[in-house]
DNA sequence: TTGTACGCGTTATCAG
DNA sequence: CTGATAACGCGTACAA
């Protein structure tokens, strides 16, 4: 009859169960109640000889606390769930690195939950990090499902959107400024003699940065007559859409200029140009949201407007940790510029 | 005297606290043993009465357990670690997808950790994970810290290794077949024409993937003595070295075709090559590992050996959960094949 | 079939 | 300054 009897282990190689603050009070001749005040308050002083002791046992067993067992107690985790509508996208990924930064620097922990694009996988992802006793959520996701993030903050989480916004959902906001973005891209295109601007968009479908930017582009419309434009929803299943719209807006002497939406339409135009064998910055003037690293080897280079992903994915740790940290002011929104970076497709070259 | 004192809740909005097993059981005048057995063991009967008197106290108070509170109970957590040396690789998160629904499909979480391509906190995010109670681990790192992985497999966690292997770890090892890649791409250059080969890689820096590649180029220069070449490690601060190759490799009549040995690679020759003014597929030949979705668009379009990213993700995992069904298995390699995708870049075409 | 009581690893309260 | 002891939320022998 074993004392301790093994518990089954469903791996042969398991061997040396982790210590516990038990294993090192015993070891340290103390309660576990000091070990617990080494570890958690410094402050309180210790008599010299026993925090030399537990501080010994601590090495020599290579002890360190469960953060399981401490969220538990305290309620608090020093985690981060992140939830991402789609870890394919370049975007989110930046954004997952600036926020990891700014994480660890502040000593949390960031737990990455993705959707694979299943909107209804929302409400299942945010109860499950609530359920981790996470402290606080970022959200960069479609927000379909009304009220599966309100619920999360009803328990006290502090909830901070990037790049999407969500219906009724009093949190705090952080994204790139649309409406500038596009106005910058419209103005320079503008300036280097485009006079038809064709907007293309995934489509809408409520997403509210892809809103923005059109309802921006028409913005710049209303204050150029000077300029036509039109604006289209590209679905992925009929791209011969595109190539229809890019080559009817090039009649006339009309001298046609994209601008895409974000990469994954700057994606599809450059396919569609290649497929109509045009060249960019002669037959077509072209910008796109999001930089990304091969936009300067796509023909004479693609020119973009860069999204400060790191900064938003920091600001929106930020924001918190602020609130963790107690402060409880109402909403903010934080917009931040782009980075427009010019490049041969959108600086005019005649034919010939 | 407040009978229940407000926990010292950091946001006003606080109000909820999570629903636990006792309220359960209150609301529905059982024990929390009863609701626990609802929960866990349906096999053993309830009264059917008392079932639904649980069930529907759980609907009421939207309960779902603590997956903290089970895993500190249970020793297990549902919790499937991931470390990544570099969350910004392309292949990394193309794994992390492919994982992920494995994942999603048995029930598990995959919790990630990013390394920023720091190896020196490999050691902290395996035992963090560790401290977790995480099921599993999947590592895509350097490995450099030997033992590090090693110390969690101690505890018993199976851990998997995705495309980089470690220094004595006798753990699964899931990757492509470098050698039957480089060995395809070697082929079908030589096939379309190309009698001089560069393979360019990144510092191989003891990463095993890189090693091996260099070392599957070597070996195809052996068995094809009618071939001539050469193989450079490409730093990223010194870019002009790559151009200076370039320009060496192509005197005389030698017909050049670069090999690149990642995406990383490949954008770096695309940019050497535009500085150049040289053009894809008459005054360079191109393959390149790692497929991408701007390959198409550079210049005649980059031929690529695409990974089947997605499958090894899903088969690290599905080691994983093999052993933690209780398979004692000696450490597996699986090796699985690359895609070419012939594009422009490698079928000759002579200058005009 | 159901309830009681204990322990998982920590932290916090309260005596000493 | 330190040590018992009671939670935290849950699972499970054991008893009823």
């Amino acid at each position: 009859m074993p004392s301790k009897p093994t518990p089954p282990s469903p791996n042969a190689a398991a061997q040396a169960p982790r210590a516990t603050i038990e294993d090192v009070a015993q070891k340290a001749g103390v309660s576990k109640a000091t070990v617990s005040r080494f570890l958690n308050r410094r402050d309180e002083l210790l008599t010299p000889a026993i925090a030399q002791r537990v501080e010994a046992a601590i090495a020599a067993l290579g002890y360190s606390p469960s953060p399981m067992a401490q969220a538990l107690k305290r309620g608090r985790s020093r985690l981060i769930g992140l939830v991402v509508a789609d870890v394919t996208n370049p975007f989110s990924v930046a954004v997952l690195r600036g926020a990891e930064k700014a994480c660890q620097e502040a000593g949390y922990l960031l737990m990455l939950f993705n959707l694979g694009d299943d909107g209804r996988r929302e409400r299942d992802a945010i109860e499950l990090l609530d359920a981790y006793q996470v402290d606080g959520i970022i959200l960069n996701t479609l927000g379909r499902d009304e009220g599966a993030a309100a619920a999360a903050a009803r328990h006290g989480r502090p909830v901070v959107l990037v790049d999407r916004r969500h219906a009724n959902m009093p949190a705090d906001f952080v994204s790139l400024d649309n409406a500038g973005a596009v106005r910058d891209a419209c103005d320079h295109l503008l300036q280097s003699g485009w006079n038809q601007f064709l907007f293309v968009t995934e489509p809408m479908a409520g997403v509210s940065s892809r809103m923005e930017r059109e309802a921006a582009f028409r913005l710049f419309l209303a204050d150029h007559p000077e300029v036509r434009g039109r604006s289209l929803e590209s679905h992925v299943e009929h791209p011969g859409r595109l190539d229809a719209e890019l080559r009817g807006g090039r009649e006339g002497d009309r001298r046609l200029a994209v601008l895409a939406s974000n990469a994954v339409i700057t994606l599809r135009v450059a396919d569609a140009v290649a497929r109509l064998g045009w060249r960019f910055g002669e037959d077509l003037g072209f910008v796109g949201i999001d930089e990304t690293d091969w936009a300067p080897l796509v023909g004479p280079g693609l020119s973009t407007v860069g999204q400060p992903t790191e900064a938003l994915g920091r600001l929106a740790t930020a924001c918190l940790l602020e609130r963790l940290q107690g402060r409880d002011v109402p909403p903010r929104q934080i917009l931040l510029p782009g980075t427009l970076n010019v490049r041969g497709s959108s600086v005019r070259k005649t034919s010939g």
